[in-house]
DNA sequence: TGGGTTGTGCAAAACGTTTTGCATCCCTAG
DNA sequence: CTAGGGATGCAAAACGTTTTGCACAACCCA
């Protein structure tokens, strides 16, 4: 008495949740062994045109579909990488996200959204993704300072780069991202001519090196004096940090540069709320020109920052290293910024 | 001559590429079985403390961190699902996206960005992640009429959950969904009492049923004369619609409703561009309520729909069905909208 | 003394692929 | 008649886990 070599079932067929065909049940069912079924499918060999035609037959009657678990497993590569962004209902973040998922699209690879709110628990975990292998790589746009540190120790041994972010000290790194330096050196050019000689600050989270470049270029440009405040990148911080100030009659500036537009829109909306106008009585500069900058009123002069580019460039580097095995030198792409002028700047009130 | 059990190299280690370390590597180091190793790791059967010491102290000289591919083969599930939108830059499916990803991290799962522009051939393949079990689940945030079909087939096999969509004929079907109906009427109505008798309706690709539930409520409610136009909810194809309608002199209408308000946004542009007043000539009422339509000018009527929400609820349906192994009943959330009356509608101007 | 229980750890199977080496058959050229 | 070789397809190993059944020792209670 024969045994069928392969698809033998160990419990009867009449469970109720019917386990999905795999490449064993195909075999089975077309009288070859899975390795047939797999050169089939996949061309690496040549098959008999009738063997193969009669395993396709029963690959469609089944609605076989490769499981790619195995298939990555066993390749040892998952053909996904990981997005790793503070905030993606920050329109700039959005677009960066577009730029990335279009790189990654192109190439055959997923992306996984890793949005992580600046949360030091949410960063390890999605970092975590990438030691345990599940994700072939990683984009890394912007984190708090401990999963910074954390980035640094993964970046010599796993696929990573950087995208609107800088590293110190690390040669071997990939790096995408607008030129934020010299973003802070036109708005602190533009308020200088506009003749302001005092500006309030709004930046980021400390330890982002894209935020100390916008200050350090901004600074070096602008010369005059300049008050600094700590914020989230988010509306509501912007909003909170200028009404503060003002209650506390402290706000003695002509100017409001913020590091990203919706900290410019809190400010705007706060300083609108105290009475104040925008620009006649002070001046507000944002940072990124998102798609609402030149909606709101008045319009926002900002940076305008190539997010999807960024975003695109940074993941199709990664890519090429992950995807051809190749390792590229250094390489670090900086891609240009302008300043777009519009309403919210004027000369200084006195 | 004895054999170490595990952990044999078959080629000599001088190998530049180092491979991570395996379970096997750890349990020969720490002179245990891997199923040893494993046990330590997991806690799911009493280990000897000191053997337990012994292999965790391994663990970290070694840098061990379980392979997750092998664990999901092993496990059946991936513990990543994928979330499917038309585009991530879109301000209302950013905000849906949000949700999501904060109710997949919440039970620890991973969420693939699949962003598909309406392109048929990009949710094929996105579809397929689901297919080749990649992911353990969808969530499915409207898409391409094609794809929908393709997407019903799907239904009855693998969990999906519905946000903002619907579905026809399908008992068994997760749905989280804003009451566009509803949302339709009240803008309706709105139009009605304004006194307009005849607006140009700009809707989204054919296909949708959300849109469809829009359309059906507005055009009971309001009861005048409809004009109809089809864009692609982008801004473009808002100035698009409303430019042509007005260079061939056709648009006899008092308002502009448009499906979504980056579509509001472009017909807003087009109009002013023209030459017209809005709201003085003519009325512009959107659906979504993103950020920007508050910020723009004039402040935009719009349909406020709860983003975050559908799309947190959604997942949330759909991972309580994966995660536990739940079946649950055919079950639909309409979460409620409201309209937000703002400068961008006014009395009829005849 | 003998049967049962608890503690400890290993072997082997299973998850579903791809890949490599080999066996067989048949044909053709020398 | 035989050596060589293409065509075809299979067996088995490998990828890295988790889980289940079992073995062995030590202990306890009757």
């Amino acid at each position: 008495m024969t045994r069928e070599p392969y698809g033998q079932r160990r419990d009867d067929d009449r469970s109720a949740v019917r386990r999905p065909a795999s490449i064993k049940d195909v075999a089975a069912a077309a009288g070859v062994s899975p390795t047939t079924v797999s050169h089939v499918l996949s061309g690496n060999r040549p098959v008999n045109e009738q063997t193969a035609a009669r395993v396709r037959s029963v690959v469609n009657r089944l609605g076989y579909v490769p499981a790619s678990l195995a298939r990555s497993l066993q390749a040892g590569s998952t053909s996904v990488i990981g997005l790793l962004i503070p905030d993606i209902s920050n329109a700039f973040f959005a677009e960066l996200a577009k730029g990335a998922e279009d790189a990654a699209h192109d190439l055959g690879y997923g992306l996984i959204l890793c949005n992580t709110e600046f949360d030091a628990e949410r960063e390890d975990r999605y970092l975590g993704m990438i030691r345990s292998r599940f994700v072939d790589g990683m984009v890394y746009a912007s984190g708090s300072a401990p999963s910074r540190r954390r980035l640094e120790a993964l970046m010599g041994k796993f696929p990573i780069a950087l995208a609107d972010e800088e590293v110190d000290g690390l040669e071997r790194a990939l790096i995408a991202t607008a030129d934020h330096e010299a973003g802070g050196r036109l708005v602190g050019e533009h308020l200088r001519e506009l003749g302001h000689r005092r500006v309030l600050m709004l930046t980021g989270p400390r330890g982002l090196r894209s935020g100390v470049a916008r200050a350090t270029g901004f600074v070096r440009a602008f010369g005059g004096h300049v008050v600094e405040r700590v914020g989230d990148f988010k509306e509501a911080s912007g909003h909170r940090l200028v009404a503060k100030l003002l209650e506390e009659g402290g706000l003695d500036c002509t100017a409001v540069f913020a590091a990203n537009d919706l900290m410019a829109f809190g400010a705007l909306a706060a300083l609108t709320e105290a009475g104040l106008s925008v620009p006649g009585d002070i001046s507000v500069v944002g940072f990124d020109d998102i798609r609402a900058a030149s909606q709101i009123n008045p319009p926002l002069t900002t940076v305008h920052q190539p997010a999807y580019d960024v975003g695109r460039t940074a993941t199709a580097q990664l890519l090429q290293y992950v995807s051809r095995g190749e390792v590229p030198p250094a390489s670090r792409h900086t891609l240009p910024v302008t300043l777009k002028v519009r309403g919210s700047t004027a000369p200084a009130a006195r």
